[in-house]
DNA sequence: GTTGATTTGAGGTACGTTCCTCATTTATAC
DNA sequence: GTATAAATGAGGAACGTACCTCAAATCAAC
């Protein structure tokens, strides 16, 4: 085998280029002080030697650390729970190489509190920041302060459209609500009715999931009659009893669309029923009940995202966004997963 | 904010172990000639500390190079296309970060051929090979020579199970197939006959597939009656005139499943029949023809592998086998992906 | 052509790790 | 207790890049 040719470096460049290494290093870090023509016959020589930058031995010598803060919803949550461990994760792994995190927990339904925990962080050396909020004219106000402060700011799962935050990083709900009305119409028979329940329609995912469901009913599957959404205000005991409730007084039911969380108090009125076999069910979020619900066959389909993309590509963005640099878009659009028992992956 | 205290290296690991850098390294790098007492103490001192190696400086050091070769079938193919490009896009990120990447084509159907090629291919500096072959007699002997002769092999996209490959890096056919089943028995009306295609049953995944559809099928959807496999050998026009043929012969036809490649002549016959409406069409694969399938309405579902995560897993297993180091299973199975109208991401 | 500003060069240190060498200490066997 | 082997220490060079200082060269304007 021929002796390997290593890398390019930045010695070769100014070799090639017939300058200083001290001029390489200005025109590759954009320092001033250089000229024009200068920094083409630089450009030349990099682009004739296809350098690359070894990113390994950059960060080695920048020293660069990020300090990035990720605010989740607290109390019990699955989808939470799943993000700290896909955040872990990502630790073990190189991706969050060089980088201190901050997790802190807000209550979710208090907008001034949230706000009010926030405005006690200390800004000074935080570099980004990753809000799983709803929006509020309060958070809107926070992350106008937070860009003014100079902090990288996403919405991270739920977007923040009217504020300034820099970048969205999750799934297009209307777009997940329309994945879930197809397959709704292709699963349920020909005419009937259709169950939607929630926990809040306050929160803006569900708003949305039902506009992209009842677009696609109504286009391409008019003869399902889509009922309104039944809201049970984050109270399981009261989800159970308006879904069976639902269950007993309607009998022309083929379709259960459960759009936010509290799945357990859904699948709990379902098999109360015993109208299970009957009806097409359609949830949201990939987590142990929903997982079990598809093993039973009481669910069949569960719509979700990944969230170990969800976070790496959070962490990605807000260290681009702190560096400058920019985003590549398609890498970091998350995936709308169509989940079924025969695709479910068994954790291993 | 308080003085971030910085990460701690091996030398904290000295001074708390009360050992010299040496010895620390010994035991990091697993180094012989360290008492059993004294590896104790240094590992007592990481768990301490909470040390976590830096692994660009780390990189850096070991000047390791990895030169991997990928063998793809030759010819076009929009699969082979994908991952050359899902290649240079882990080239891009820091994922081949040390790798040098040989790719070669070999023509797909003439496992001397294949053999022969490979034979030729210095062993030397080579680290690992993935491999996107069919399994024959020859190709189990050339793995094990590759074995042999030190060299890391993997089994890329299609499986080698009666060869010494160290691993396989791809989907489980039969799963995917069982997936397929679900989504036509759902899909399908309740009684009918389910039409199934593929361009060569030689191939094993196309046998995967089948085994898997016929489980699904014959459990849960026993009124759906499955033909059996059309095979075109590869032969787009044979493809179309077959399909056409039993889309003209078959009233009872409710449901299309093609397994392999060739969806264009597919869909080209379907257009031709008229019958693209009342009938499920479920296919593998996301390519131009398949995507612009799902957004005409004439492919219900495409059944997929995200080739980005597939090139990943391939170069993360091959560098991990390199170094003996363990394989995160979990990390490396490939997603079983339902694509349909609503959840196709459109490029960019 | 001199002045003053701008541009370039030379050389060094640092990042955290790996991987040497060689000297020294400690344990083991008789 | 001595001989020998095994374990440990001390120190340094290297990987490729960033970033610093200070001196030297080049340029522009008059």
């Amino acid at each position: 085998m021929s002796k390997v040719v290593s890398k390019p470096t930045v010695h070769d460049i100014a070799r090639v280029a017939k300058v200083s290494l001290a001029t390489v290093d200005r025109v590759l870090n954009g320092r001033s002080g250089v000229r024009e023509k200068t920094i083409d016959k630089v450009n030349a020589a990099i682009r004739e030697l296809g350098y690359v930058r070894d990113t390994s031995a950059a960060n080695l010598a920048r020293q660069r650390q990020y300090s990035f803060t990720f605010v989740l919803p607290e109390g019990p949550s699955q989808f939470v729970d799943t993000i700290r461990e896909a955040l872990r994760d990502a630790y073990a792994s190189q991706i969050a190489d060089r980088v201190t995190l901050n997790v802190i927990s807000v209550p979710t339904h208090d907008p001034h509190a949230i706000v009010r925990k926030l405005l006690s962080l200390d800004v000074s050396g935080l570099d980004g920041i990753a809000l799983v909020v709803p929006e509020t004219p309060q958070i809107r106000d926070l992350v106008a302060r937070l860009k003014r402060a100079g902090v990288a700011v996403i919405a991270l799962s739920s977007d923040l459209p009217n504020s300034e935050r820099d970048y969205f990083v999750g799934v297009d709900s209307v777009a997940a609500g329309r994945t879930s009305g197809l397959l709704m119409g292709k699963f349920a028979p020909e005419t009937g009715e259709i169950l939607v329940v929630t926990n809040s329609m306050r929160a803006r995912d569900s708003l949305e999931r039902r506009l992209g469901f009842d677009q696609v009913m109504q286009t391409s599957f008019p003869q399902l009659k889509v009922l309104p959404t039944i809201e049970s205000f984050d109270d399981p005991a009261r989800m159970e009893e308006l879904v069976y409730g639902m269950l007993l007084r309607k009998p022309r039911l083929v379709g259960l669309y459960s759009m936010g969380s509290g799945n357990l108090a859904v699948l709990r009125a379902l098999r109360r029923s015993a109208r299970s076999a009957e009806l097409s069910v359609i949830v949201h979020e990939l987590t142990p009940p929903t997982r079990a619900g598809l093993l039973s066959n009481e669910i069949d389909a569960v719509i979700a995202q990944n969230v170990g993309h969800l976070v790496r590509s959070a962490l990605r963005v807000l260290r681009n966004l702190s560096d400058n640099l920019p985003i590549f878009e398609a890498q970091e659009r998350i995936r709308i997963e169509i989940v079924m028992r025969e695709n479910l992956h068994h954790p291993s």
